[in-house]
RNA sequence: GUGGUUGUAGCUCAGUUGGUUAGAGCGCCGGAUUGUGAUUCCGGAGGUCGCCGGUUCGAACCCGGUCUUCCACCCCA
C-alpha cells in the first residue's frame, strides 16, 4: 500500500523539529520567567465541553470522535434512517479533539479549582485540531502557545502580557508591532452607530479594512444591516489614528469610555518601562473570537523594518480579556486575560528571513568510524566514557569501507569525525577529521 | 462550506492532435578508489502515470466520480 497521512498534517524532519524547539523553548523560557505555570489536558474533550463554543462556524470545524464499539446499533434509528448527520452525531460521537487550549483551560480550572491558588497563570504548548480546509500556513493539526491568567481583572496583566510579547519577539530576533485595542470601544462605536444588536457582524467587517478597502467594507456592513449614518460614523471612527482622537467620538457611550480609560491605562504602564517593538493603538483591531470583552492584541510582523519589508504574513500571535469563560461550566466571576503565540507562522517567518540560529542543525559533535573489529570494540568503549563526559558522539554501528562510513557522517552533518584502525587502538592518537575542512590531526581521548 | 488548481521514479519536473518499449536532472546502489565525504568519470536498479469507473481498436493524455495539493472566499492561527 501506498504511504500517507490525512489531509492537513505533516511530519517533521529531524532539522525542522529542531528549528520548532527553538521556538518553542524561546516561548516556554518566558512564560515560566513571567510566572506561567505548566499544565496539561487531554486531547479529547467530551464534546458537550467543546460545541457552542466557538459559534455556528467553529461546531462545523470541530473533530468528532466516532464512539466505540456498536455505534450504529446504538444510535438513534429515527434519526439513522432520516440520514440526518447533524442529530444522529450525538448518539454516535460523545468526544472530540480539543479546537483550541483556552476552553478546555475554563473547563479545568472549573474542574480543579479547591487546588489552585488565584490569580491562576498557566501556559500550555500543544497540538490542536480542526476540521478547517487547509491552505498555507493553515493545518488541520497545528501547536498553539498559550499564556493565561485567571481569577483576577487588574490591568498590570494587560501591560504584562504585552511585555512578554515583545521579549519573545525580540529574542527570536524578530521586529513585531504589537497592536492593541480595547473591545468595549468597538462596543461603544456600535452604541452610537446604532447597531449594538450586531455588533459581532460590525466587528468582522471592519476588520478587514486593511486587507479590503474601506469601499469594500462600507459595501460590507451595509449588506449587514447598517445604514448610511451608521456607516459615516464608522468612517470617522476608522479614520482615527490614535486613542485622543477617538475618545471625544465616544463621549456619549459609558462602555466606550470605559474601553478607553483601560486602553489608555495599559499604554501608560507599557511605556513605563523599556520595550523593543512597536506598540500601536488599531481601532480597527476586532478578533474573531466572540469571548472577548476587554483589550484586544494582536501581532504582526513589522514591515517597515529593515530586511522585512517582504513578509506576507498575517498574525502571529494574539490574546485579549475575557470577562468570563467558567460560567457556562458553572462557576462565576472568574475574569481572565490571555495571549496565544501563532508557532507555525513564526517559523515560516523565520525561515523566509533566515533568522534561525545555525546551531539550531545537527547537535552531534563526534561521529567514530571503526575500521576492523578490535577497533569497534574499543571505539564502544571510547563512545561510552565520552557520552558519560556529556559529550554528544555516535558511533558508526558496524566496519565497512571507509568511503561509505565517511559518506554517512557528511549527510548526518557531523562537524568531527573519529577514525579508528589497528594503529590508533594502539596507541591511543586518533585520526580526528573537521568536514568542513577536510584538515586532519591526531589527538587524544582527553583532548575530545 | 463555496469557487478554482494540482497529482507521472525517492525528490523536482518533461511527456507532441489519443498510437508500439513513459523520459531527464538530482538522489540511490555498484565500480574507477581495500584508511577518507561533499567535486569527476563509468555502469545499474527504480514507475499500478493518485485511485475507481467510462469512452475508444488503442488512454499518462478525453469524460465522470473520489482522494490529495495549493490558491481565493467563509472563518481563523
Amino acid at each position: 500500500m501506498k504511504p500517507s497521512i490525512p489531509k492537513g498534517t505533516r511530519d517533521f524532519l529531524p532539522a525542522e523539529v529542531r528549528r520548532r524547539d527553538y521556538i518553542f523553548e524561546i516561548i516556554r523560557k518566558h512564560f515560566r520567567r513571567f510566572g506561567y505555570q505548566p499544565i496539561e489536558t487531554p486531547v479529547m474533550e467530551n464534546l458537550t465541553t467543546l460545541t457552542g463554543k466557538y459559534g455556528e462556524e467553529g461546531d462545523k470545524l470541530l473533530f468528532k470522535v466516532l464512539n466505540n464499539g456498536d455505534f450504529l446499533g446504538k444510535a438513534n434509528s429515527e434519526d439513522l434512517a432520516a440520514k440526518d448527520s447533524n442529530k444522529v452525531l450525538s448518539s454516535i460521537s460523545k468526544r472530540g479533539l480539543r479546537y483550541d487550549l483556552t476552553v478546555p483551560f475554563a473547563r479545568y480550572v472549573v474542574m480543579h479549582q479547591n487546588e489552585l491558588a488565584f490569580p491562576f497563570k498557566r501556559y500550555a504548548i500543544m497540538p490542536v485540531w480542526r476540521a478547517d480546509r487547509p491552505q498555507k500556513g493553515r493545518y488541520q493539526e497545528f501547536y498553539q502557545c498559550d499564556a493565561d491568567v485567571v481569577g483576577a481583572d487588574s490591568l498590570l496583566y494587560e501591560a504584562e502580557l504585552t511585555q512578554l510579547l515583545d521579549a519573545v519577539f525580540h529574542e527570536l530576533g524578530l521586529k513585531a508591532v504589537i497592536r492593541l485595542n480595547n473591545r468595549k470601544i468597538l462596543a461603544g462605536l456600535a452604541d452610537i452607530a446604532g447597531m449594538a444588536d450586531n455588533m459581532m457582524d460590525m466587528t468582522i467587517t471592519i476588520d478587514k479594512l486593511d486587507k479590503i478597502g474601506w469601499d469594500k467594507v462600507a459595501e460590507e456592513l451595509a449588506t449587514r444591516g447598517a445604514d448610511a449614518g451608521a456607516i459615516q460614523v464608522i468612517k470617522q471612527f476608522l479614520d482615527a489614528k490614535d486613542l485622543a482622537t477617538v475618545a471625544p467620538l465616544l463621549a456619549e457611550s459609558s462602555v466606550g469610555r470605559q474601553g478607553i480609560a483601560e486602553l489608555q491605562e495599559v499604554f501608560d504602564l507599557v511605556a513605563s518601562q523599556p520595550i523593543h517593538n512597536r506598540i500601536e493603538f488599531d481601532v480597527t483591531l476586532a478578533r474573531g473570537l466572540n469571548y472577548y470583552t476587554g483589550c484586544i492584541y494582536e501581532v504582526a510582523v513589522d514591515t517597515t523594518a529593515p530586511g522585512q519589508e517582504k513578509i506576507k504574513m498575517g498574525s502571529i500571535a494574539g490574546g485579549g480579556r475575557y470577562a468570563d469563560l467558567t460560567s457556562i461550566f458553572g462557576m462565576r466571576d472568574m475574569p481572565g486575560v490571555g495571549i496565544s503565540f501563532g508557532a507555525e507562522r513564526i517559523y515560516d517567518v523565520l525561515e523566509e528571513l533566515n533568522a534561525f540560529p545555525a546551531d539550531a542543525a545537527e547537535d552531534l559533535q563526534y561521529l567514530l568510524l571503526c575500521l576492523d573489529d578490535e577497533a569497534l570494540a574499543h571505539g564502544f568503549g571510547l563512545v561510552s566514557r565520552l557520552r558519560a563526559r556529556g559529550v554528544h558522539a555516535d558511533l558508526y554501528p558496524k566496519t565497512t569501507k571507509l568511503q561509505k562510513m565517511m559518506k554517512y557522517a557528511d549527510q548526518r552533518g557531523v562537524p568531527k569525525v573519529l577514525i579508528i584502525g589497528s594503529e590508533e587502538v594502539k596507541t591511543g592518537n586518533y585520526s580526528l577529521k573537521t568536514m568542513a575542512t577536510g584538515e586532519q590531526e591526531k589527538v587524544q581521548e582527553k583532548d575530545l
